[in-house]
RNA sequence: GGCCCGUUGGUGUAGUUGGCUUAACAUACUGCCCUGUCACGGCAGAGAUCACGGGUUCGAAUCCCGUACGGGUCGCCA
């Protein structure tokens, strides 16, 4: 090694002692006659000194040193001076007299500060990646994936499962998501797909024995990107035999728990995990990865007297329509406009409009002393004040709130006030950063249709088995089938996902049969694990967690891209290699490719 | 594919109801000075045809249209 010790890890009870140190220049201050710098290697930065009346010699080099430039340094470790310790590093009560300093390698000058927090545009961070990897931020995302991954590992093998690797280079199943395909040169025309997961696999897996498998595995998804959503990505895949629902649930929450309170224990994790069906967190928080950091639930006031008799929604109870309202603690005071963003907020998910009723007024008062000129609403002439103070009891307002009120068909009326909660919990600061909220949610929808096919779809994958005690309705009411998939959703986010999967070859072709596949089709591309079913398949289960994801909330950053070394961006580019790229005509014909309409640059 | 936001010296921002801008400020950078700083300090200097193309105008960083790139989001993500 060309160094002894890391600097960050050096204090007063090395002093006197002799080291060789290597890393960057982090700073330099040039005193006339006395340079201090700042050395950085990844454990941190201890000042090294240098003295013109010890050392003309390496004072004069250190004169030309700037930033960025790899340097190694012998001295001694010296304690500083009286007064001049530095509580902010660790290194901070000593310094390195420095001897001998050698020049490894000259920087240009980088094109933004390595060395202080500042925002920096994306794109430029993301071309010039591995001198952003050198700052704080980056290096302590990737410290913490590090050890989520390894807490992960340990904390499964403890459990006794099997870390096992499955192919990159398997079969395409064209349904899901976009495949990434790769040709193939020894066989012209064919393609390989690279893995969207390894869920077949891992069925596989447990048709073979393995019983307890798990895998750090990197998924392909050719579809669009966003701020939680990359090209490839990267899951904790783990599956289980002879289990159901609940061991599943004991598991991952056992894992989180101790992940949190061993790697991130300044979070506050609440436990344990609420586990909801898909209908009660549709109908509570309208979304099926509700924000549980903050209360505001949606309340159905459908049948408060005199509401339904009101001519705006007169119609929409005729056709079997809802009337739900959540309450904006403090929100009597919204401005015109902030209520315009309110109501394009649940227009874009689809809703007619959006009814404000403010409650003005001190938060002391009592909700009876409110009085008609206190109300204000768009629709105050049609309101009274009795039919304000039941609305407002029902939905458990007080005086100084606003009333938000949403009327239509029930889907439309959930989504619309579930991503309104989720605008107003972001503006009204209710999203506190340092909580950790998990929760299961259960009993997704088995099928939905598919008006682009006309067809019954699966709505998580056709491996998930549905609740057998409802197989009758297949026939009759697919859409009121429930599956046994289950999500994890922390903060917001779906973390996790996963079900209880067909066991049985006859139940599996039975279904795949029902979402349109012909008996041809089934065998051509899932006769592998059909087979494979007809081998004394054990019942199995398993879930599948996005790790950057995690480590993003866990880090609190807002994109996943915060947590991947290399990633790309929103069009799919990365901006460090410039990939994709074109590529020679020889490398094409030998896989048999010719390309259409090239567009040049 | 749709909608929204952004693009000004190396970096981060100001300026954006068209004209007091010879485009400002901070920092970084270059040179000189400085022996206890740690975001060191002082002085001086260099550095931007305001993303690109077109249009409106006597006059455009500023208004309009288009394009590119980046971001957010809907569709999409079994």
């Amino acid at each position: 090694m060309l160094k002894t010790h890391n600097c960050g890890e050096l204090d007063s009870a090395s002093v006197g002692e002799e080291v060789t140190l290597a890393g960057w220049v982090n700073r330099r201050r040039d005193h006339g006659g006395l340079i201090f710098l700042d050395l950085r290697d990844r454990s941190g930065i201890v000042q090294v000194t240098f003295d013109p009346d010890k050392n003309e010699a390496i004072y004069s080099v250190a004169e030309e040193l700037r930033s960025e430039w790899v340097v190694k340094i012998e001295g001694s470790v010296s304690s500083r001076p009286d007064g001049t310790n530095n509580p902010n590093i660790s290194s901070g009560e000593i310094e390195i007299h420095a001897h001998k300093l050698e020049v490894l390698n000259k920087s240009l000058n980088p094109p933004f500060y390595i060395n202080e927090e500042s925002d920096v545009d994306e794109s430029l961070r993301l071309e010039y990646r591995y001198l952003d990897l050198r700052r704080d931020r980056m290096y302590s995302n990737i410290l913490l994936r590090h050890n989520v991954v390894k807490f992960i590992r340990d904390f499964l093998d403890d459990q006794n499962f099997l870390e096992i690797e499955t192919p990159i280079l398997m079969k395409s199943t064209p349904e899901g998501a976009r495949d990434y395909l790769v040709p193939s040169r020894v066989y012209p025309g064919h393609f390989f797909a690279l893995p969207q997961s390894p869920q077949q696999l891992k069925q596989l897996l447990m048709i073979g024995g393995i019983e307890k498998y798990f895998q750090i595995a990197r998924c392909f998804r050719d579809e669009d990107l966003r701020a939680d959503r990359q090209p490839e990505f990267t899951q904790l895949d783990l599956e289980i035999s002879f289990v159901e629902e609940a061991d599943i649930f004991e598991l991952v929450e056992e894992l989180f728990t101790n992940l949190v309170s061993e790697i991130t224990p300044e979070l506050e994790l609440a436990g344990p995990f609420p586990i909801m069906t898909y209908e009660e967190s549709m109908d509570r928080f309208g979304s099926d990865k509700p924000d549980l950091r903050f209360s505001m639930e949606l309340t159905d006031i459908t049948n408060i007297n005199g509401l339904s008799q009101m001519d705006v929604f007169q119609s929409v109870i005729d056709e079997n329509g809802i009337i739900k309202a959540i309450v904006a603690p403090g929100g009597s005071k919204f401005s015109r406009r902030e209520i315009t963003e309110l109501t394009e907020v649940v227009r874009s998910r689809g809703a007619k409009g959006l009814l404000t009723v403010a409650i003005e007024g001190d938060a002391q008062t009592s909700l009876s002393d409110v009085k008609m000129d206190d109300i204000k609403s768009p629709l105050s002439k049609y309101l009274t004040v009795g039919l304000v103070k039941d609305i407002a009891a029902k939905v458990e307002a007080s005086v100084g709130d606003m009333l938000l009120i949403v009327a239509g068909e029930r889907s439309i009326v959930d989504e619309s006030l579930g991503e309104l909660r989720n605008f107003l919990g972001d503006k009204l600061e209710m999203k506190d950063p340092n909580k950790l909220n998990f929760a299961f949610i259960t009993e997704f929808p088995l099928f939905q249709w598919s008006k682009e096919r006309e067809q019954w779809e699966s709505t998580h994958h056709p491996f998930t088995s549905p609740k057998l005690e409802e197989m009758h309705l297949l026939d009759e009411s697919p859409g009121d089938m429930r599956s046994r998939a289950y999500d994890c959703v922390l903060n917001g986010y779906e973390i996790a996902s996963g079900s209880i999967r067909i066991h049985e070859r006859e139940l599996q072709e039975n279904l795949l049969r029902f979402i349109g596949y012909s008996q041809e089709e089934m065998e051509g591309r899932f006769g592998h694990l059909l087979n494979a079913l007809s081998y004394g398949a054990p019942p199995h289960g398993g879930i599948a967690a996005g790790i950057d994801r995690l480590v993003a909330v866990l880090a609190g950053e807002p994109n996943i891209r915060e947590v991947i070394p290399f990633p790309k961006t929103q069009t799919s580019q990365d901006l460090l290699t410039k990939a994709p790229s074109l590529v020679d005509v020889q490398q094409l014909q030998d896989i048999g490719l010719s390309i259409n309409d090239i567009v040049e640059e």
